[in-house]
DNA sequence: AGACTCACGTA
DNA sequence: CGTACGTGAGTCTA
C-alpha cells in the first residue's frame, strides 16, 4: 500500500499548540466583546483548518493535558518546576478551545497522570501498527522520538502556529545528524531549562552529537565515561546521574490505555449548529466562514442573525431636527457624520445613531436641511466621524460650519495600532466588529453587491467606538481627547489656507537647475566616454566597478551601492572626476525635482495647499504629502533658494517662523532626569559647548569647535541608539576614539545612559513604549528571537518617547496658538509645521501680539524640568524668516 | 500598471 | 551597525 492510499491519523498536543498560538499572535487584536481573550483559539483553530485542508487527515485526535501534574512529577518533583504562571490572558482559551473542538467533532483525549505527549506517543505507535500514515503536532521538541517512516512531526516555527516544519527521517538526520529515536539522548544530555532538567554542565548540541556518532548510545557513553578526556569528560563523570535521570524522564510512554479506539478517531461532520453557536460567542466571522467552506456548506448561513445597516430615513425641516435633538440625548457617543465627496465637495451626508440612520442628499443652499446645519454648527453636539478632517474641508468648502467633532474612529485605531495597517473604515470594521463592510469590489465594471451608502457608514462608523473606546487605555484616551481630536481642526484650516508661494521664482529655478544638470551630465559624459543615464544606479555601477575598475563600495540588496557617501569615499581613494560631477549632478536633479514638483503643487489661489498625515507615523508626528513641505533643502544655498520661494501672501506682511531649539535633547534631560544636562539648559549656555567642557574637562570658552562637532554628534545620536561604530563612521574617527568619546559621555551624564536602558527594558515588559502624555507605541519585535529584528526595535524604543513627546508637545502648542489667535481676532495666522519649526503669516501691526502668543504657547506646551526655548525669526520669505 | 529598490531631502 | 518620514526615477514583474 502507498503512502497516499493510507488514511492519515491526525494528533495534535493542543496545549502545547494553543500556547505557541498564544505567543504567536497579538493578544490586544482577539478579544471579544465580553473581553474574553481568544488569540490562542483563533490561532490554533486556523492551523487546525490548514491542516484539515492540507493534509486531508481521515482521523484526528486532539490530546490535552489534565494538569501540570504527571506521574513524572511524582518521579521528579522539580520537573516543569520553573513553569511561570500562566499569562492571565491565557486562562479560559482552552476550555473554549476544547468547546470549539468538540462542536467539530474532533475527539479530544486527556489521561490522569499523563501528559499530552504520552497520548500522542501512543497514537502514533498504535497508529503506525494499524497502517496508518500518522502525523504528530506538537511543539515539543521531545516528540522527534516518536519520527519514522510512517510518522511525521509537524513542528511549529517561531513566528507562528500555521507554519509548520515538517520533520521526517530525513529532515531530523539534516537538522541533527541524528536519527530520530536518538534525539531523547541528545536532550538527556543537553538538559531542557524549561522542562527544569539540568543536563551535563558544557555539553551543547554539538558535543552530545559527536559524543552519539562515536559511542552510538548514551549507555554506551556511560560506559565508555573513562575515555572522554578533558573539562568535558569530568563534567560528564560528575553529572551523568542528571543524563540518566532526563532519558528516564523524557522517554514517551507508548501503550497508555486510551478510552477509544483508533476507528472512533475518524474524521466526522462537523455539528453546524454547535460551530455557528460557539463561533458567534468567540465572534470568529472569518474562520467560520473556513470551517463552513472545507465542510462543503454552500452559501453559508450566517452564526447570528446578520447585522446589516439600518434602512436610511430621509428626513427634513422638523422631523430632521427632531430626529437629531432625540438622537443627541439619547446616544452616548454622539452622532456619526459621514460625507459623501467628489473634488473636494460634498454630494451627500449620512447620519447615524447605533440604531438609526438618515440620509441627506446634500445639495446647495437647501433650506429644509437647515436643522442640520445649525447642529453642525453647535460645538456642544458631539460628532464621531471617519478621517474627519477630509469631511471637514469639503463641509467647509460648501460653506458650513463645522463644531464637536468628538470621535475620529481613523484617528483612534491608529492610536492603537499607530504602524498598523488600518488605513480604511473597512479594516476597522473587519478588525473591531469582525464584520465586512459592503464595498464595490473596484474590478467589477457591474458591483455584485451595493456599496455602503454614506447613512451606512456613518452608522458602522457610530457602532466602532466602543469598541475602540474600550481598547484605548487611560492614556492614550487622554491623548485622543486632548490632542489628537483637537488637532484635526487646526489641521484642516492650516491645509486650507496653504502658503504663498512666487511661481516665477520656482521656475527659474527649475531652468537653471536644469541647464546647470545638463551640463554637468555633459562633462560626466566626457570623462567615461559614453552617455549614460546618471539617474540608474545600475548603469553608475557598471562605471565604476567594471569600466572604471574601482573597488567596490558598500553592498546593497542588488549590487554596490553608489550614494553619496560612498562617492565621497571613492573620491578620496580613487580620485576620479567623474565622480565629483555626478554628484554635482545628482544635487541639481534632484533640487530641480522638487521644484518641479512644487510648481505642479500650485493651486488656483497661487498657493500650496499640503495635505497632513495625521495617522502617518508611528510616533506619534505628523507627515506632509501632496507635496511634501517638511523636507525642503535647507542645508546647502541652493537649497535655500527654493525657500525663498515660500513668500508673505498678499494679503500679510511677513511671514514668521518660529522652531523650538534642541526640544530633543530637552525631553532628554527631563526624561533622564541628569543633573548635568538639566544644569546645561537651565544656564542657558551653548548645550554643546557646556557638554564638550564637561567631557574634556576645559571651560566652556576653550571648547574648540572639533570638540563640539564630536560632542554634537554624540548628543544626537544618542536618541537613535547610536553604536560607537555608527559614530566612528559619522565622525571619520577610529573606533578606540568612539568608544572612549561614548564612555567619557557617559561618565559625566549617567543618568542618560540610565534612561534609555531602562526605557528599552520597560518596553520589554510592557511591550509598548509611552511618551511624556500617555502616548503608546507597540513593539512586539523586542522579543523577537531575530537579532537584527530585535535590535531595530530595540533603536526605535529607545527613540520613540523622545520624538513622540516632542511630537506631542509642539502639536498642544499649536491648538492652543490657533484658539489664542481666534480669541485675539487677529488676521495673522498659522500656516505650515515641520516637526519642530511653525510658520505664520503676520498682518500688518500684529507682529508683536503675535510673537507673545507663540512664544508663549510653545514655552508652556509641556511643563519640563528643563524650559522649552523657542527661536523666532520674521522675513518676507521661509529663508529669510529663519534665523 | 504596480511593486520594489535606491537615493536623498527634512526634523 | 542612528530614529521618523515622502518622493521620484529606474527597474523588474504581472
Amino acid at each position: 500500500m502507498s503512502d497516499n492510499e493510507k488514511p492519515t491519523l491526525l494528533v495534535i498536543d493542543g496545549h502545547s499548540l494553543a500556547f505557541r498560538a498564544f505567543y504567536a499572535l497579538p493578544v490586544d487584536s482577539f478579544q471579544n466583546s465580553e473581553g474574553q481573550h481568544t488569540n490562542a483559539i483563533h490561532g490554533f483553530i486556523a492551523m487546525l483548518l490548514n491542516l484539515l485542508k492540507n493534509e486531508k487527515p481521515t482521523h484526528i485526535a486532539v490530546a490535552f493535558d489534565i494538569s501540570r501534574y504527571s506521574f513524572r512529577t511524582r518521579e521528579y518533583p522539580e520537573y516543569k518546576g520553573t513553569r511561570g504562571e500562566t499569562p492571565p490572558e491565557f486562562i479560559g482559551q482552552i476550555p473554549l478551545l476544547q468547546e470549539a473542538l468538540k462542536a467539530m467533532n474532533i475527539t479530544t483525549i486527556s489521561i490522569e497522570d499523563f501528559e499530552a505527549d504520552d497520548i500522542l506517543a501512543t497514537l502514533s505507535v498504535r497508529g503506525t501498527d494499524s497502517g496508518y500514515r500518522v502525523l504528530v503536532v506538537s511543539g515539543d521538541r521531545d516528540t522527534i522520538q516518536l519520527v519514522n517512516d510512517d510518522v511525521t512531526l509537524l513542528y511549529p516555527s517561531r513566528q507562528g502556529v500555521s507554519d509548520l516544519t515538517r520533520y521526517d527521517p530525513a529532515k531530523v538526520k539534516d537538522r541533527y545528524d541524528i536519527e530520530p529515536h536518538q534525539y531523547p539522548e541528545i536532550a538527556a544530555l543537553v538538559g531542557e531549562t524549561s522542562d527544569n532538567l539540568p543536563g551535563v554542565p558544557k555539553v551543547g548540541e554539538k558535543t552530545a552529537i559527536k559524543w552519539l556518532h562515536r559511542f552510538g548510545s548514551l549507555d554506551e557513553i556511560i560506559a565508555h565515561a573513562d575515555e572522554i578526556t578533558g573539562k568535558v569528560g569530568e563534567s560528564f563523570r560528575e553529572h551523568k546521574d542528571n543524563a540518566v535521570r532526563n532519558r528516564r524522564l523524557n522517554r514517551l510512554v507508548t501503550d497508555v490505555e486510551l478510552p477509544c479506539e483508533l476507528d472512533s478517531l475518524e474524521k466526522q461532520p462537523i455539528d453546524q449548529g454547535a460551530v455557528r453557536e460557539v463561533f458567534a460567542k468567540l465572534e470568529f466571522r472569518t474562520l467560520l466562514d473556513r470551517v463552513m467552506k472545507l465542510e462543503g456548506v454552500e452559501n453559508a448561513e450566517p452564526a447570528a442573525p446578520e447585522i446589516t445597516a439600518p434602512e436610511a430615513q430621509n428626513l427634513l425641516d422638523e422631523e430632521l431636527a427632531a430626529w437629531l435633538s432625540r438622537q443627541s440625548t439619547s446616544s452616548e457617543h454622539g452622532i456619526a457624520v459621514s460625507v459623501e465627496i467628489a473634488d473636494g465637495r460634498p454630494t451627500g451626508i449620512g447620519l447615524a445613531s447605533a440604531t438609526e440612520s438618515v440620509a441627506l442628499a446634500w445639495q446647495p443652499e437647501r433650506a429644509d436641511y437647515a436643522p442640520f446645519e445649525t447642529w453642525l454648527a453647535d460645538a456642544s453636539a458631539p460628532k464621531v466621524m471617519h478621517s474627519g478632517k477630509q469631511q471637514l474641508k469639503a463641509l467647509r468648502s460648501a460653506g458650513l460650519t463645522v463644531n464637536g467633532l468628538a470621535f475620529d474612529t481613523f484617528v483612534a485605531g491608529w492610536l492603537l495600532r499607530p504602524g498598523g495597517q488600518d488605513k480604511t473604515l473597512a479594516d476597522l470594521v473587519l478588525r473591531y466588529l469582525d464584520e465586512k463592510l459592503p464595498e464595490a469590489d473596484p474590478n467589477q465594471l457591474v458591483p455584485a453587491i451595493e456599496p455602503s451608502s454614506a447613512a451606512a457608514l456613518a452608522w458602522y462608523t457610530h457602532r466602532l467606538v466602543d469598541p475602540l473606546l474600550q481598547r484605548l487605555d487611560e492614556g492614550s484616551t487622554r491623548v485622543l481627547r486632548d490632542i489628537e481630536m483637537p488637532i484635526v481642526d487646526v489641521l484642516a484650516t492650516v491645509e486650507a489656507r496653504g502658503v504663498a508661494v512666487d511661481r516665477q521664482h520656482l521656475d527659474e529655478l527649475s531652468d537653471s537647475l536644469g541647464a546647470t544638470a545638463r551640463d554637468l551630465a555633459q562633462r560626466a559624459f566626457a570623462e567615461i566616454g559614453r552617455e549614460i543615464n546618471l539617474g540608474s544606479p545600475k548603469q553608475i555601477q557598471e562605471v565604476l566597478f567594471e569600466q572604471l575598475e574601482m573597488p567596490t563600495t558598500r553592498a546593497t540588496k542588488t549590487g554596490y551601492s553608489t550614494d553619496a557617501a560612498s562617492l565621497a569615499d571613492l573620491q578620496a581613494s580613487h580620485p576620479h572626476p567623474f565622480l565629483g560631477l555626478l554628484l554635482e549632478h545628482r544635487d541639481a536633479t534632484k533640487l530641480r525635482q522638487i521644484v518641479d514638483s512644487l510648481v505642479k503643487a500650485i493651486a488656483d489661489d497661487g498657493r500650496i495647499h499640503t495635505s497632513y498625515v495625521q495617522t502617518g507615523t508611528s510616533t506619534g508626528r505628523i507627515s506632509s504629502t501632496d507635496p511634501n513641505l517638511q523636507n525642503i533643502p535647507v542645508r546647502t544655498q541652493t537649497g535655500r533658494h527654493i525657500r525663498e520661494a515660500f513668500r508673505v501672501g498678499d494679503s500679510h506682511d511677513s511671514l514668521l517662523t518660529a522652531d523650538y531649539s534642541q526640544i530633543e535633547m530637552r525631553i532628554m534631560a527631563h526624561l533622564s532626569e541628569d543633573p548635568g544636562l538639566i544644569e546645561a539648559f537651565r544656564t542657558g549656555e551653548d548645550l554643546h559647548r557646556f557638554v564638550g567642557a564637561r567631557i574634556f574637562g576645559v571651560e566652556p570658552a576653550d571648547v574648540t569647535s572639533e570638540m563640539r562637532a564630536k560632542v554634537k554628534a554624540m548628543s544626537y545620536g544618542l536618541a537613535y541608539g547610536l553604536s560607537a561604530f555608527g559614530l566612528s563612521r559619522q565622525l571619520r574617527i577610529d573606533n578606540k576614539e568612539a568608544k572612549q568619546l561614548m564612555s567619557d559621555y557617559f561618565e559625566r551624564f549617567g543618568a542618560v545612559r540610565d534612561y534609555l536602558r531602562n526605557v528599552v527594558e520597560q518596553a520589554k515588559v510592557d511591550g509598548y513604549t509611552t511618551t511624556i502624555f500617555g502616548r503608546r507605541r507597540p513593539f512586539p519585535d523586542l522579543k523577537s528571537p531575530n537579532r537584527t529584528l530585535r535590535q531595530n526595535a530595540e533603536r526605535a524604543a529607545l527613540n520613540a518617547p523622545i520624538q513622540g513627546s516632542a511630537a506631542d508637545i509642539i502639536k498642544i502648542a499649536m491648538i492652543n496658538i490657533e484658539s489664542d489667535i481666534r480669541e485675539a481676532e487677529l488676521t495673522s495666522r498659522m500656516l505650515m509645521q515641520v516637526h519642530d519649526e511653525l510658520v505664520f503669516e503676520v498682518s500688518d501691526g500684529e507682529h508683536d501680539e503675535l510673537e507673545r502668543i507663540v512664544r508663549t504657547r510653545m514655552g508652556d506646551a509641556a511643563n519640563l524640568s528643563v524650559p522649552l526655548d523657542v527661536q523666532v525669526g520674521y522675513g518676507p520669505n521661509w529663508d529669510a524668516a529663519a534665523h
